[in-house]
DNA sequence: GCGCGCGCTGAGAGCGGGCTCAGAGGTTGC
DNA sequence: GCAACCTCTGAGCCCGCTCTCAGCGCGCGC
């Protein structure tokens, strides 16, 4: 317990390999956007600077030396890609992710993929990527391993995030896009309660208008795969909102 | 610094015989290429530096000593071959990859690959520049070899690099080049989600102007072939990608 | 015990992701 | 110069996914 700052999730944090917190630069000429990203990537426990173009994203990336940033790819005064180039010269290991418009020119994002970084599409949802990041630094090997890899265990369930497979007590489970993320978000916060407005914000897009109601009612699939006959593990606390938990040892 | 970590996928990485990693130095006149090269060598776990002409590159080359040079013919300042002789008096045994236009002049190529060395025309796809790398490198016995050579097997599914033969539980799968191409990435990351974006990025050449629809053509193509009749391998991760995987056992 | 309202779930519409077929254009080899 | 093959585009279809709506059960406060 040595942590100075206030975090989430009680599971252990992903760390540098030094323990000390991993640094993310977030840069994005929306402010509000640049806030909403920072704030979920602080959750996680890491040490998060923001920046609103190209010349000052370099400006604090030579003095933060990030182990990963966040890269809008359409910037007041450069493009992503410049911006890439000149981050490499910096410290030639950091890991990259761009935001990018769905339809924007995705002929510049091309080959990026392939370099190891990786781009999410607008709009996006904090989970999506906040676990892009975490995929990122762990295939570069810039994290420390607190956990066994790239697997989630609650109970007897277990989730591979790179195969994308769930399994219930050895049983294969099937689930959708949306399904899966919301599981993932469950399974990183077991046995804390959230509230159908985090959910909403964490695993929908933040332009989502929809209602809370849609949670419920993912949360009903969920249980229909997850718990389906078996002891439930998915939880509901009325009034305040869902939480999972092993399932109970008793008859 | 440059530091090159273990990257990339969670298979073994190509090292050199002390176990360190292989030192690459990629020479284009390009600085897009040149980075887009140079990610996807990173993301094999390679130590890599680049060079914008022939002058720069040997600067490099004396300092970095590398194993292996991926070498545009022509550069600003003099040629590939002029290049290719002096590289050789830095480091008589290094692996050198050219890298030329179409209807370059094949005849000088042709006595270049008979020294050892190889070459592939622009425009490349990365998995091809990255195979041909690993080719050079295991034959000249520069890496270690973590497996049991040019051989990939992913369940009853196995493929000979070299002389570009599959099999299927014994029984020979006849692949057309791009084909072969989609299958060696699937197979490099067995049971790893590959995204259509990925795909694209490492399979077809990075001046590729298309949509994502070729990878599910392709995608359909291998399964007609690889999976005909059998328990089917590649799977689709609907919202997300294809991924391979052993045929599921029992009935 | 009663009623309110939160939460659960079934039905179904709309959409868009993904698969396949057909065919044009280009390249290779004979 | 022709034939075979390979690659890619376009169109059409299917179906899984997402979300809205509506009705019902039940927990909880009174």
């Amino acid at each position: 317990m040595n942590t100075s700052r206030p975090r989430g999730p009680g599971r252990p944090a992903l760390t540098r390999t030094d323990g000390t917190p991993i640094r993310v630069l977030v840069v994005d000429d929306d402010p509000d956007l640049a806030e909403v990203l920072s704030g979920a990537l602080r959750y996680e426990g890491w040490e998060v600077r923001t920046a609103g173009d190209g010349v000052s994203a370099l400006a604090e990336a030579r003095g933060l030396l990030p182990d990963a940033v966040v890269l809008d790819v359409m910037l007041p005064d450069t493009d992503g890609f410049t911006v890439l180039r000149s981050l490499h010269t910096v410290r030639s290991d950091v890991c990259v992710l761009f935001l990018t418009a769905r339809d924007a020119v995705e002929d510049r994002i091309a080959g990026i993929t392939a370099g190891g970084d990786d781009y999410v599409t607008k709009p996006f949802s904090l989970e999506e990527v906040v676990a892009r990041l975490r995929g990122l630094l762990r295939r570069a090997g810039m994290a420390r391993q607190l956990e066994d890899g790239p697997r989630l265990t609650v109970g007897d369930l277990t989730m591979d995030e790179e195969a994308r497979e769930v399994t219930r007590g050895g049983e294969l489970v099937e689930l959708s896009p949306t399904e899966f993320e919301l599981l993932r978000l469950l399974m990183r916060n077991p046995r804390r309660v959230l509230s159908k407005a985090q959910i909403l914000d964490r695993v929908w897009s933040y332009d989502f208008g929809g209602q809370a109601h849609v949670v419920e009612l993912y949360i009903s699939y969920l249980r229909k795969k997850v718990d389906a006959g078996r002891p439930p593990m998915i939880h509901t606390v009325r009034g305040a909102g869902y939480v999972l938990k092993p399932a109970a040892v008793g008859p």
